[in-house]
DNA sequence: GTGCATGATATGAACGTTCACAGGGCCTAG
DNA sequence: CTAGGCCCTGTGAACGTTCATATCATGCAC
């Protein structure tokens, strides 16, 4: 029968530790118990100061972290977030991903938290993949995006009452911790922005699957029109294959447009090879707007006017909501949109 | 049994979110013991058919899954696997990472692990990010990428014989679990592609940061030149907004180079405008290779031939390594290096 | 000097799981 | 019919931490 760890005895022994250092090595140290360590880490105020600078150096010497696993067990908190990976279509690639990701990364950090990326297994939906992460207390919150409207994910998390955040809007009517960028203001201030250049016919080139997100750059586009007291067409492609054509026939409609707004920067390339087609010189003869400030928008000749997503502001945002969600056990009552930034380029310059 | 938690006379106590179904739950209803609930996931042998039937059917209706931090503290092992996210320089944005981000996403998943994503915090540097990884217990395993020769991390993570891998190559001389892509052939393979397509006069137009994979692809480059019999200049840009320029410059010495190689993708938009001012088209007049496959490069006009890096592959095989080196205790004792693969696109046609 | 309030430190218990091992049932062979 | 072996199942313990609470020290008022 092995007898059970004694608190206090022979420090002489312990050279090799396959397991690491524990509190309890730490309190034999300082001559302390595991509590007041625990203390110096987790509420320092209840310590002498003098006890306090003898521990913290002595956990310092020692390399002791917590024990992370062993610290989840017992408080309950994981200092996690899990963040479903959107899947990746080949074609059309999320690029604005890492950079999204990125921001996250360094918001949660600032809160104490990481990212965990959770993708659902094969034959395994993604609401299968966050009942998972629920079920085994892997994270303390869910990060969502990239949520269709009737997304079930969101209902389902709505249901188990689990701490959840979504990027984008979810259906309206009950509390949701919802952050989004406000589209649809965007866009009207891009057309507003062509207006005040003096564009006075600007045609939309859009993309028509049914992304919300996509809908209300449109939608934004239309009261900018209205507001801005111009005129144009609209136009919608399947695939980028299509975007040159169309763009072609946009240019060719009578009156000519002087301005083309895309609902995503993917079209830029598209866009500008049909103003070459044309024989129109973009930014010059032809101003061209995008959406999201993709990195290589900046690359584009010349440089494409677009939107600019506040991804750190929206990353603050998202964090603060879940931790709200995590302590007060109550969601945010209401979703939160954030202005995006236009980007003024040289792809719209005054019409001459 | 519950002890009286009276929530509401303390309202600084951040709500206690019920515990869920617990393995002593599953095995009442199932009237059998911990252990067998416990075989019955990790060591479904070990069980009467019958037995694991019903014990598997419970588990399924009760929802219930181990507690991760519970499974951790007592066997050691998180499933978890930490990736320090490389500091992403805004103006040449590493769009790569997502890619491989999702690759290393899905063939951790595969292996029953997941990412956790780990930054330094203010102030502090990688290395010590990482040791609060390794002590807090928090990951299996440790993979970087975009490490440079003399990466401080390698060495300490090499001192710690905690387990990891790196995307990329490090110092030889010991062993370690690194997977890289053979950009040396791989450049190789490019020139010979140009030279199948009748191309003689090549000109190399690359970064001039002391970046390792920069420096394969450059010394693939001059192998293949002299392989392949080739002749041609070589030019170094410090920024992006020197290409044209230099491109230019390339596109002018004689005589003209009827092929132009880019060490990276980002390079192309600057060539193929460099390719415009000099009245050339690309695909006809010039041909332009890039490196990377980044998504952008199908839309442009033409198509960017390039290198396709074989990330599925190399995070398949970073995986695999890792899960050695945590299962054996033992690193393998070389990198392995992976083909990428050259993608013809209509930026190179045959020289007519 | 005594009693009390205040705050710092120590102790036992519990979180939920897996490990090590003990015990028991069933089948087969003698 | 019984002994023996072989799986299968059950029990106590342990992982390292934090919670709840007991204990101790200190200082102050009377």
């Amino acid at each position: 029968m092995a007898a059970p760890r004694t608190e206090e005895d022979n420090p002489s022994m312990p050279a090799q530790r396959p397991r690491g250092v524990s509190i309890q090595d730490v309190a034999r140290a300082a001559g302390v118990s595991r509590q007041t360590v625990s203390n110096a880490i987790n509420a320092p105020h209840k310590l002498r100061p003098d006890t306090l600078e003898r521990v913290t150096a002595l956990i310092e010497e020692m390399g002791y972290r917590p024990d992370q696993s062993a610290r989840s067990l017992r408080s309950g908190t994981r200092r996690i977030i899990a963040y479903t990976t959107p899947e990746t279509d080949p074609d059309n690639p999320n690029a604005l991903m890492s950079g999204f990701l990125e921001a996250m990364v360094a918001a949660a950090g600032d809160a104490g938290y990481r990212i965990l990326l959770v993708r659902p297994r094969a034959g395994q939906s993604k609401a299968q993949a966050l009942e998972d992460v629920i079920a085994a207390r892997t994270a303390d919150a869910i990060l969502l995006s990239d949520v269709l409207e009737d997304d079930p994910c969101v209902d389902y998390l709505h249901e188990t009452g689990f701490p959840f955040a979504v990027f984008g809007r979810t259906r309206p009517g009950r509390p949701q911790a919802w952050v989004d960028v406000d589209s649809a203001q965007a866009m009207i201030d891009v057309v507003g922005l062509l207006a005040s250049h003096g564009h006075r016919r600007v045609a939309y080139l859009g993309t028509s699957a049914a992304l919300p997100w996509l809908r209300h750059r449109e939608a934004g586009f239309r009261i900018g029109m209205r507001r801005f007291g111009l005129t144009g067409h609209e136009a919608f492609v399947d695939s980028l294959d299509q975007v040159v054509a169309v763009a072609r026939d946009l240019l060719n409609r009578s009156p000519r447009p002087s301005a083309l707004v895309l609902d995503d920067d993917w079209l830029a390339h598209g866009a500008y090879a049909a103003a070459q087609a044309e024989g129109l010189t973009v930014g010059v003869d032809l101003a061209v707007t995008g959406f999201n400030d993709m990195p290589y928008t900046r690359l584009l000749q010349p440089p494409l006017t677009t939107v600019r997503l506040p991804l750190r502001r929206i990353a603050d945002a998202l964090v603060s909501r879940l931790l709200q969600s995590v302590e007060e056990g109550e969601p945010p009552e209401a979703g939160l949109l954030l202005a995006g930034d236009p980007v003024l380029r040289t792809s719209v310059t005054t019409l001459g």
